[in-house]
RNA sequence: GCGGGCGUGGCGUAAUGGUAGCCGCAACGGACUUAAAAUCCGUUGGGAGAAAUCCCGUGAGGGUUCGAGUCCCUCCGCCCGCACCA
């Protein structure tokens, strides 16, 4: 039987026995229960990781995306900060002053839930949680400076953050307005989109309703020009990142025109129906016009058309995800009115309330040509609407070209043209939007217009477990900021959870307060920020983390801006779309001046692992399951298990493996060499036991292999070195020049791969035995690279490994060395060569060797002579150095 | 639905458009041991062959190229994001 996690216990055991071999040579296991805390106590004694502004060393800022306290550190953490971590160290070591920090995003929702749940004070949770995971943070040995460390629910935190709200509020870069929440009816609280499940609320099962409700927005859409053209400059970032941010921001260049309206008698009704179309061409071929059902027009026709009204109440059960609402099925309701055509005199386009039309983006309604585009057309064979189609491939007969249930979108580039469609008969797609705007501006129907898809920052929640927006509204004078002297307003602590809402919402004496401005009653603001405000300039905070203003000019001059920042492919579009905003914004107000607070980006993967299911579905922790003759079964109740897909770890599935056993077992290196080692680092990565037990098993192989290096003497004095000796430390310098070159890029699993070669090559080398003085230098030198390599993935080992080689100083004050040049380079390479691209045969010849010596030289080659035989030449491709490919016929 | 990504041996993977499978895991064989563990050495994509060697092979199909895992198109499968989760 074979226990998965938990059975490290054997080793451990184990740990302390030693080795009495017959040769004496005994060597003690390395234990990282004695080394790790000690190392990490080294570190802290002597503010290793205090990073200190120094105008006179380069700097290197590198930060992880902090992470929430959720009471413990999961797999998904131990590699973001391990990767961080190589990255802090290595940099550290190659000379740059490293400033690597660690905070916590501390307000949020699940706080919250704790405290209804359990009725533990949000704030006493969430430091809790804080504590167990800082004492967590540190048994992974991270080089951080946690003199800096910040939350962000400590008003000394969040007090920055209220004052910088109102100097957003004075520089114009904040807005009141009204936007649609879910409503929870039986709870009387707003839900989260993640709350909202099948439409019905989570905790009440209520059907969910949207509602109305005033809240504060960031005006991010100022910046839509500025944030797409930026994303230009950041080359450093991964392109699918700005690519998503690009679709994010969704400039389009269309058309916003009005259509007349009538009654079913074609009588002209009064007001108009305004449109945004990116795809005017297609007017030709409109078939209807569709309004969002929170429309002002649906909201008009409503009022006396009840299945109007319940088509609508119908719609907003959905709630306000846009994931939803595109999902759906296409559907609409007839408001029984018409637009006039603009081209088409006489023609009428009904006019249908669709849930498809989404109020925040354009004007809210459209018009419908269902021959190109998709959406339209399943609205239109389904209520029997005409599809004209009026852009087709050049050349196609336009009277036998049709549409069928796929609308036909033309592809950049292609040479559609149009038919069906009057004065553009024939022209292209972007001659024909021409032309139509043209005309329609000269008719005063309507402009072209820049659209982008990106809405303003709605950043209001009706929570308790935020920072207090720092606002009084008054009778008489309206809506007052807190003066800045009175900042922060801090969250009142006597509060309680048993009634449904927002706690601030009705608590009297925090909530009624006297106005700034007149001194009249007057309430303050029971909303709080969205936590992403708190995280969209934590990284400017790191700078100088207890300056009484936000951010201290002379340290943000210095670090900024973050010159690694890595995190999860989750955040590609949000938080860092407003954590850019945010840096303008407070260039704005004079807070920073770094517009673009990353200048390299790094996505890591997920965590994933296996997963396990009971007979009857219930999933199972991979610590209870149990592998006996091949077959899984339950550690407790022995029933039979099935092996679900490997996902991403969570609790919901139970897949998860807790990092605090892990390292207590097989130390934090082990854990984090492991999370370095097999994927690349942007993919996901499958934790399995046998992968760690194989890390586990590694670390111990290095110890040993220093400890035998360490026995053997170190002569400086050798004149010359014999073939083996030099093909080690060729090794040693080229795993050197390697691994430099894979931290430098972020391929740590290309790193550790080098790792193990130079081990391989110094455990040959220590296994030969006895070796000559020259080798027995070279081992010594080959073991101190060997040391320095891996030092920055497993810090505690690299330590302990170092004094045991005879360093006084520790790793940490020891510089990144440099490759002998002339070990890394070679005067012969192998070509291969190749026939008809086919590897044929395989050459060695000195480097550079002139194009037709070359051809010489591999005609004689027995495989090519083979290959070519009764056959003629023609093409004889040289790649210097690379390959060889002979083109041959006949 | 829209947007983005990924797909290579039994498994995780490596490969500036240039010898597909470095390195690791697992498995198997061997050494050491009374034995086991640990450790060390070796073998390991599929097929044919005594061997030399040959054929096939990077999710499927097509294309560009002297040459494609890599670039382009179509399809399939899986994953991430979608604005109040963080």
């Amino acid at each position: 039987m074979r226990k998965l996690a938990g059975h490290f216990k054997d080793w451990y055991s184990r740990g302390t026995t030693t080795f009495e071999g017959p040769d004496a040579l005994t060597t003690e296991r390395y234990n990282s229960r004695d080394a790790e805390p000690r190392w990490q106590k080294y570190w802290s004694d002597n503010h290793c990781f205090e990073a200190v502004e120094d105008t006179s060393r380069p700097k290197y800022y590198v930060l992880e995306m902090f992470p929430y306290p959720s009471g413990r550190i999961h797999m998904g953490h131990v590699r973001n900060y391990a990767m961080g971590d190589v990255i802090a160290r290595f940099k550290r070591a190659c000379g740059f002053n490293v400033l690597h920090p660690m905070g916590w995003d501390a307000f949020g929702m699940p706080a919250e839930n704790a405290a209804i749940e359990r009725g533990v004070h949000p704030k006493t949770w969430t430091y809790e949680n804080i504590a167990a995971m800082r004492g967590q943070l540190k048994s992974m040995g991270l080089s951080l400076d946690w003199s800096r460390e910040i939350a962000t629910c400590d008003p000394s935190y969040y007090r920055h953050e209220q004052a910088m709200f109102i100097d957003f509020m004075n520089a114009g870069l904040v807005e009141r307005k009204v936007s649609l929440v879910n409503w929870d009816p039986v709870d009387q609280t707003v839900l989260a989109n993640e709350q909202v499940i099948d439409g019905k609320g989570w905790r009440s099962g209520a059907i969910v309703e949207k509602r109305e409700l005033a809240q504060w927005f960031l005006k991010i859409t100022d910046y839509s020009e500025d944030l797409l053209k930026a994303l230009d400059r950041l080359e450093k970032w991964p392109e699918k990142v700005r690519l998503m941010q690009r679709n994010w921001i969704g400039r389009s260049e269309g058309m916003r025109f009005s259509f007349v309206l009538e009654d079913a008698g074609g009588r002209e009704l009064p007001g108009k129906l305004t449109v945004y179309t990116t795809r005017h061409d297609t007017i030709f071929g409109a078939s209807f016009c569709a309004i969002s059902v929170d429309h002002e027009l649906s909201t008009e026709y409503s009022a006396h058309d009840e299945k109007l009204a319940a088509f609508r109440r119908e719609v907003s059960a959905l709630g306000t995800s846009e994931e939803t609402i595109e999902r759906a099925e296409k559907k609409g309701h007839a408001l029984g009115i018409y637009a006039r055509h603009p081209f088409k005199p006489g023609v009428k386009l009904p006019v249908y309330t669709a849930n498809f039309v989404l109020i925040g983006y354009g004007e809210g309604a459209i018009f419908g040509c269902p021959a190109h585009d998709q959406r339209d057309i399943e609205f239109a064979r389904k209520y029997g609407l005409p599809v004209i189609p009026v852009v087709a491939p050049q050349g196609v007969d336009a009277a036998a070209f049709e549409v069928g249930d796929e609308a036909y979108l033309d592809k950049d580039g292609s040479d559609a043209r149009l038919i069906n469609s009057d004065f553009l008969n024939g022209m292209s797609v972007a001659d024909a939007k021409e032309e139509i705007a043209t005309r329609m501006e000269a008719m005063g129907i309507g402009e072209r217009k820049v659209n982008f898809r990106l809405r303003d920052w709605g950043v209001s929640r009706q929570r308790y477990w935020g920072c207090p927006v720092p606002v009084i509204h008054c009778p008489s004078c309206k809506i007052v900021t807190v003066p800045k002297s009175q900042l922060p307003v801090t969250l009142p602590e006597d509060v309680t959870f048993d009634k449904p809402g927002n706690p601030l919402a009705h608590h009297p004496t925090w909530k009624n307060v006297k106005c700034p401005q007149c001194g009249g009653d007057a309430t303050r603001e029971t909303d709080t920020f969205d936590t992403f405000i708190d995280s969209s300039w934590y990284y400017a905070r790191f700078c100088s983390p207890k300056a009484d203003v936000p951010v201290d000019a002379e340290a943000a001059r210095y670090w900024m801006p973050v010159d690694q920042y890595i995190g999860g492919v989750e955040h590609a579009i949000l938080h860092l779309l407003y954590s850019r905003f945010f840096a303008r914004a407070m260039g704005k107000t004079d807070h920073m001046h770094w517009d673009e607070p990353f200048a390299s980006l790094f996505t890591q993967g997920m965590v994933v692992h296996e997963t396990f299911k009971t007979p009857s579905g219930d999933w199972v922790f991979p610590a209870d399951a149990v592998q006996t003759d091949g077959q899984w079964f339950h550690a407790k109740t022995n029933e039979p298990l099935t092996i679900g897909g490997i996902e991403k770890m969570s609790k919901s599935k139970r897949n998860v493996v807790d990092p605090e056993s892990i390292i207590a077992g097989y130390g934090a290196d082990t854990a984090r060499w492991f999370m370095l080692s097999d994927s690349p680092p942007e993919r996901d990565i499958e934790w399995t036991e046998a992968g760690a037990e194989g890390a586990w098993r590694f670390t111990q192989r290095l110890w040993r292999i220093v400890n035998d290096a360490s026995a053997c003497g170190r002569d400086g004095s050798i004149a010359e070195f014999g073939p083996v000796a030099m093909e080690l430390r060729r090794v040693a310098h080229r795993t050197l020049a390697a691994v430099t070159d894979d931290l430098s890029s972020l391929r740590f699993n290309r790193a550790i791969a080098r790792v193990h070669e130079l081990s391989n090559a110094l455990g040959a080398a220590l296994a030969a035995g006895s070796p000559a003085p020259d080798l027995s230098f070279v081992i010594r030198e080959a073991a101190d690279i060997l040391v320095l390599v891996f030092a920055p993935m497993m810090p505690h080992l690299a330590e302990e490994c170092w004094v045991k080689l005879g360093h006084r100083q520790p790793v940490v004050e020891t510089p990144w060395p440099t490759p002998i040049s002339a070990l890394i380079t070679d005067d012969e390479v192998t070509i291969a060569v190749q026939v008809n691209g086919k590897r044929r045969d395989e050459i060695k010849l000195p480097k550079g060797l002139a194009k037709d010596q070359v051809e010489i030289a591999v005609m004689k080659l027995e495989g090519i002579k083979r290959a070519l035989e009764g056959k003629s030449v023609m093409k004889f491709i040289v790649v210097p150095d690379r390959i060889v490919n002979i083109v041959s016929g006949g």
